[in-house]
RNA sequence: CGGGGUGUAGCGCAGACUGGUAGCGCGUUUGGUUCGGGACCAAAAGGUCGGGGGUUCAAAUCCCCCCGCCCCGACCA
């Protein structure tokens, strides 16, 4: 492909709105473009390597034993209302009407029709298992689009869903997805890291993340140092810490704190640490109030509470509510004489002197000792793990790190399958009910995830495998005939042989064809010019080394071979 | 949705406080000189200053409303 041909638009500074490395590449190379908010055009660069990745995934899927469906982004409202998630994912959805003022979706996914198509279409356990996939193009109404394709508001998913006939069965679909997600992002050219998981709004019992390690990631996950233990920090557990039990004669004791009401204010104020201070939260689980306890340096992890007490649905306590159940405004909260149910974290089951709110205004009690002053209903490992927390296996510290979710299986169990009957007679002719397991991956957000962890300063460092382009084939000075003529033959000799060439043939100065290779990181750059042709030779650099060599002509072709297929 | 910011040529920005001919760099076009790491000279094109309303002799500039975009937060598979 000429470049003079195709459109490939680069540019010297990136735009103003462009945060993350990955983000600022892709637009400066030219690879998309920015119509609005969460909402992108792949140029042709910017597509040739989305099909790339698609290509692997096709590739993976199949070996796994996936068969590939294609089902409609457009989405009657009743499935959604079947599944009990219409209410769950309103707001994440983009609704609209059709003339006959029917409500449709667009689907941010495809759990209810994939189902569906089950429910109809497989009818015995001879017919299982099954896995199905498909790309799609998904729609999600996020709150904050950002990073480009990181978060957008359409993005291109291959989501799989399987069909076993037992949950031991499905261990088999959900271990070939897991170890198909492992190959695809190695041929990606990704390192990732695998960790537990929540399974949020999807419903199930168990799940897995792939996770690209980056700075710039919105995932927080902790790993443990010593052995595999990873989890991202909405699941993640801890070990306790061994503490002596401390306690004291005294009783609980008002104090006057006036406006003090933060953790940090208020242990200020008292001259007590923060970790020696309880923190009180109330909310309303399914509507009813309950009051959690965590140490005063921690955060509440609302997943773990959630998973706790059953899977029940909770939000903050609203300013009234409290009021109404403590006796005092909010800020002073406090376990000591509380008749809701209270839940505390189980670091405070050791027992220890602290200091709490005193559901009184400009009040707070100190010298409390909860198993003593408090009625605790139950603890549970209630907040979100961080650095140097215990490994839950080994005890060994934990550290914390930030990634990327490229993938996500999860073992979804029979939560749609019975909502849409998905079921098979056996071989006793009982009508049983399949289990299912869900597959995600980002496929765009991927192909930026490659950028963010392979780049360097003068541009993107594509793997082969991905790469719009294997070769950048460039003639610094196009006015020197022989040189064009040169490439020209060249360009045609390698595209016989399979290999993608992009011919910068482009009337520029060397420097800015050397920047733009660098900067659109196309694996080969392969130079023609008067000098290199003076010894009969192409120059070729590796976008990955500093050394270029010089490859006589007759022999470049079967060079640039052996080294794409030397990366396979 | 709350808080903050921002919107001026394709991209990056100045001009606004203190109202008076809309600017700079890069890019683009033309001509010339150059030609191995984002060249130089000369000429040129390109703007409803996000939109609407108001104040004023006069608004990019001051006031009001709306919209887009970005950041933080809440929220979210």
């Amino acid at each position: 492909m000429r470049w003079s041909q195709t459109l490939v638009t680069t540019l010297r500074e990136a735009p103003q709105d462009a945060e993350i490395a990955s983000h600022k590449l892709m637009m400066r190379a030219g690879l998309i473009m920015k119509l609005g908010g969460g909402l992108y055009t792949f140029l042709p660069l910017g597509l040739r390597a989305l099909r790339k990745v698609e290509k692997i995934v096709r590739e993976e899927m199949d070996h796994a034993g996936a068969v590939e469906v294609l089902m409609p982004a457009l989405q009657p409202r009743e499935i959604w209302e079947q599944s009990g998630r219409y209410s769950v994912l309103r707001d994440a959805m983009f609704k609209i009407r059709d003339r006959q003022d029917r409500e449709m979706v667009l689907g941010p996914t495809h759990e209810e029709v994939i189902t569906d198509l089950a429910a109809r279409q497989i009818n015995s356990y001879r017919q299982l298992p099954k896995t199905f996939y498909q790309i799609q193009t998904k729609f999600r109404d996020e709150i904050r689009p950002r990073f480009g394709l990181m978060r957008a508001k359409e993005f291109s998913m291959k989501d799989a869903y399987s069909f076993d006939v037992s949950w031991e069965a499905a261990d088999q679909s959900y271990q070939a997805m897991y170890d198909a997600y492992v190959r695809i992002f190695k041929r990606c050219g990704l390192k990732t890291k695998v960790v537990e998981a929540d399974t949020g709004a999807m419903g199930g019992n168990f799940s897995h993340e792939f996770m690209v390690l980056a700075d710039s990631g919105e995932d927080g996950l902790v790993e443990c140092q010593s052995c595999t233990y990873a989890a991202n920090l909405e699941r993640a557990e801890r070990a306790l810490p061994q503490t002596a039990p401390e306690t004291t004669e005294r009783l609980p004791r008002s104090v006057a704190t006036p406006d003090k009401r933060t953790i940090e204010e208020v242990s200020a104020f008292l001259k007590v640490e923060c970790s020696d201070l309880v923190k009180t939260l109330v909310y309303l689980a399914n509507g009813e109030p309950i009051a959690v306890l965590v140490p005063g340096n921690r955060e509440l992890n609302e997943h773990k509470l959630a998973r706790a007490l059953g899977g029940v649905s909770l939000q903050m306590a609203d300013d009234d509510t409290i009021r109404r159940v403590t006796g005092s405004p909010v800020g002073f909260a406090g376990p000591v004489g509380l008749t809701i149910p209270v839940y505390a974290d189980a670091e405070l089951k050791t027992s220890r002197v602290c200091a709490t709110g005193a559901n009184a205004p400009d009040t707070h009690l100190m010298d409390v000792v909860l198993q003593r002053d408090a009625c605790i209903s139950e603890y549970y490992d209630l907040v979100i793990a961080h650095e140097g927390d215990l490994c839950p296996r080994c005890r060994a510290p934990m550290r914390e790190k930030r990634g990327i979710e490229v993938g996500h299986v999860f073992k979804l169990g029979t939560k749609y399958s019975k909502a849409f009957n998905a079921s098979y007679l056996d071989a006793d002719g009982n009508r049983q009910i399949s289990v299912m397991g869900c597959y995600g991956i980002g496929v765009t957000r991927t192909l930026q995830a490659i950028i963010e962890q392979s780049h360097d300063e003068n541009g993107i460092i594509w793997p082969l495998s991905v790469a719009p382009f294997q070769v950048n084939l460039v003639v610094p000075n196009v006015q020197h005939a022989p040189s064009l003529q040169a490439a020209e033959s060249l360009q045609t000799e390698l595209e016989s042989q399979g290999i993608e060439v992009l011919f910068d043939d482009r009337d520029e100065r060397p420097g800015v064809k050397f920047k733009d290779s660098d900067l659109l990181g196309i694996p080969i750059r392969a130079v023609v010019s008067e000098r290199s042709l003076a010894d009969g030779c192409v120059e070729v650099k590796l976008r990955t080394e500093a050394g270029k060599s010089m490859i006589p002509v007759a022999s470049v072709s079967s060079r640039l071979l052996s080294i794409i297929e030397g990366a396979k």
